[in-house]
DNA sequence: TTGACAAGATACCAAAAGGTATCATATATT
DNA sequence: AATATATGATACCTTTTGGTATCTTGTCAA
């Protein structure tokens, strides 16, 4: 099985997956629920599911004869610190920038001068 | 062609391609310096980088016979942003836990009367 | 208890993804 | 000018992915 970070990057990728999510934020819905949302099978609905569920973003509870699914923080979460490292990078060209229009001002002053 | 966020999505989907991200976080790189960190030929790094950078995650600009490759925010801000949406959700469950516990509170106050 | 109905389980298929090998082109370097 | 080097461009291969069709199982309701 592959690491949690990569199974969740993965459920993401699919806009069908990330539609589903969408759905699933106003409210919890059964497997045949959430497919009545789409142009495709059941069957095929549900094979997204499982993967939203293996990438933590859901989370599936059997209720009688259906499933609710529901969405879950825990793989956004992932992701979101995954992402994270790369804040201080940006914060980097923020001050590359910034340094760089300072000594441009700097630069007009002394044309003044 | 798909949409920007797609694109930025599915470049994210591939452990190979956020290794490379991780690379030239500490520095820019050649197309040949980037394939020296991986076991796999220089075609096969190079399609990852033009996923990348339609993925708006990277900007690759030729330098000589060189094609210099860097990061770029634009892409992980997509990504970011469409999280967001999320964002009040995780709220919402936090606010019904802190309810919860709150309820929970209250009935055993009312047991001590 | 006997149909309906929701979901599980497989088998199968076409297209996309990740990779290699190979040849061509552009730019340095001597 | 001739050679080495960095990259571009294709063709090709295997595995994964997104999807359907079909059959079975579990559960609700009359």
């Amino acid at each position: 099985m592959t690491d949690k970070l990569q199974q969740s990057f993965k459920a993401l990728a699919d806009p069908s997956r990330r539609e589903i999510l969408l759905h699933l934020s106003k409210q919890d819905m059964t497997i045949k629920e959430v497919s009545e949302h789409f142009d495709m099978t059941r069957a095929a609905v549900k094979k997204h599911l499982t993967i939203l569920q293996q990438g933590n973003l859901i989370s599936i509870e059997k209720s009688g004869r259906e499933r609710i699914n529901s969405l879950k923080p825990e793989g956004l979460k992932t992701v979101t610190n995954w992402m994270a490292y790369f804040d201080s990078f940006w914060d980097q060209k923020l001050n590359n920038l910034q340094q760089a229009m300072t000594n441009y001002t700097q630069e007009k002053d002394q044309i003044k001068k």
